[in-house]
DNA sequence: TTGTAAGCGTTATCAC
DNA sequence: GTGATAACGCTTACAA
């Protein structure tokens, strides 16, 4: 098996051959070392390109102890916001010479506990991660962090203090801005789907909500208050609860687009007319949102100022290493936006 | 700088002299070799976990030329269907101890080029491609396939003959199933949309249209039939210049769904009743098509089946080496389905 | 069943 | 500027 495998892997040595010279030489050359003749320097680079000499990772990051890898642990890949952190953060890192690892936790603690195991086996320069939502001990994490291995969170990010750096959305003001704007439509009766309270997330855009219902003497309905996971399912039920009863909410503020996609073609089922019998907005601006109609407000998240902002700080992180731990200790929040739309 | 990065990274050395036996046991115990005895393995699991052990990829892959490391090159993880494909294929290495390393080209052959160089540097054990719409010419994997490391295309494959592996949706039956769909619903000037004939996807997509429409004796109107980029503007102007005409097309298949939904968009603004006044179809079975209204008809192509193959097809080629060059020849084709919604 | 030792391809530390 | 040489952490003949 595999016994055609070994059509001569060109190696420096072989480019040290080549030109009569030592393998140190070569090295030096291929990595832009100060200390080398110009002269010299090109015939290596002609001599490897004439052989097709391409660096061998692994003997290089086992002897320098660098990958120039970063690793990415992400819930799934097919949520429109974190694709295109992804993709920004994959475009903007291999500008920097870096690769991209990009792993899926299903959004299981599980797969993302071995997920970190795994990346710290591969050594990675640093890890960039959106937890679970169930995450809530990080200790997973302990072994890249001790390790002296930069560790970023964005979007899902720890509540309790830890020795990483967090950027995230400024979901409180997202949460104040759509039920903000719910009101500013004429909205009073305003209800609030949201996700479970373990994640940053839903607390902070439900502690948004709150604020403006407080700042225009509205009332909040704890019935009318939903934490579950924001399923396509749940959230019609929960639809269906609220508008079984005499009163029904004329507002509705979905902490996520799928929420507000699913909770809509319920109302349109039912014959509740959106916006006139209610407004609504969801969370993210997903593409699904400006298709459907009518089409839907939402909260601009900047998926791509979030992934910048971590490519940023993190070549910052690799270069400098990280000695002033206070800086981490604030997180980066990237500001959002309100998308109004004909749902509210 | 990063004058703090050593906590004892600890090592298979480490291993054996806590429990004075020799790095090679310990190595053959790590790596369930059969002649350990049961008591020394679990003695030396037992302490690796203790110590917090980790194997280093690097050191491993550099000594045993496998790094149990798939790459994967896909033109934007955003595209729904690619977006699945990935997720099944990632689940599914994971169970075979794989990981894999997912990259964008962002539809760009030189960004193509420099990963398929990149991946060749980090030494992966196989490569996954869905090759850009320009790729034209394969030379830059013939390091990969030359040095023996399997290559496998799917979706968008190599036209000519090309000494690898391919799996690809069933196209032209996605084209026929699609225009012969629009006929049944009483379509007779069928327009088409497609993409540019570089890529099979479209030959094939294409092929299939004219063959029902051959086949049901129905004439093609060469001017409703368009290869350029699929985009959004694009698939708008061709519809401009459609329906500006003295005699309009009753159907349109659309050789994806971008552009089906562009084109819908279109047909609201300008009056034109679908399915009433036009027919349509798109391809992909994006998430979009089921929530605009009406809801598109689409072709389905199960990127969970296309993961499953290319896994599947992958573990053999890793076990068994690729000896039956014979068997690469034909590809593997994954079978569409119709999707009847509304639009038809 | 276990130990010894060589070596994977690079880079770093000395010399010269 | 360049060349020896010794690691990096692991796997694997070959011995014992």
């Amino acid at each position: 098996m595999n016994k055609d495998k070994k059509p001569q892997e060109n190696t420096i040595l072989d480019i040290a051959e080549a030109l009569k010279l030592s393998p140190a030489t070569i090295s030096r050359a291929l990595n832009n070392h100060p200390h080398v003749k110009e002269k010299t320097k090109n015939d290596i680079l002609k001599m490897a390109a004439q052989l097709g000499y391409r660096r061998n990772q692994m003997a290089s990051g086992l002897r320098s102890n660098k990958t120039h890898t970063v690793g990415l642990i992400v819930p799934r890949i097919s949520m429109f916001f974190h694709a295109e952190v992804i993709t920004t953060i994959q475009n903007s890192l291999h500008k920097h010479g870096y690769n991209l690892i990009i792993c899926q936790s299903n959004d299981l603690l599980t797969m993302e506990q071995e997920l970190a195991e795994i990346l710290y086996s591969s050594r990675v320069d640093a890890l960039i991660v959106a937890c679970t939502l169930q995450t809530t001990d990080f200790s997973h994490f302990n072994r890249l962090v001790d390790s002296g291995i930069p560790v970023i969170f964005y979007d899902r990010v720890p509540l309790d203090p830890y020795n990483a750096t967090f950027i995230k959305g400024d979901d409180f003001r997202g949460g104040y801005l759509a039920t903000s704007h719910l009101i500013e439509t004429g909205g009073k009766r305003i209800a609030h789907i949201s996700g479970k309270l373990t994640s940053n997330l839903y607390q902070d855009r439900t502690a948004g909500y709150r604020k403006a219902m407080e700042q225009h003497q509205l009332p909040i309905n704890e019935d009318w208050v939903f934490h579950q996971e924001l399923t396509h399912e749940n959230a019609r039920e929960a639809m269906s609860r609220m508008f079984e009863g005499p009163v029904v909410p004329d507002a509705l503020f979905a902490a996520n687009d799928v929420t507000a996609i699913a909770a809509l073609e319920f109302a349109k089922e039912n014959g509740i007319v959106v916006p006139d019998a209610l407004k609504m907005i969801g969370y993210s601006n997903d593409p699904r949102t400006s298709i459907i109609s009518p089409s839907l407000s939402t909260i601009e998240q900047h998926p791509d100022l979030v992934g910048k902002k971590i490519v940023e700080v993190l070549m910052d992180l690799l270069k400098n290493g990280h000695e002033n731990a206070e800086v981490k200790a604030k997180p980066y929040v990237i500001p959002v936006d309100l998308i109004r739309r004909m749902s509210s």
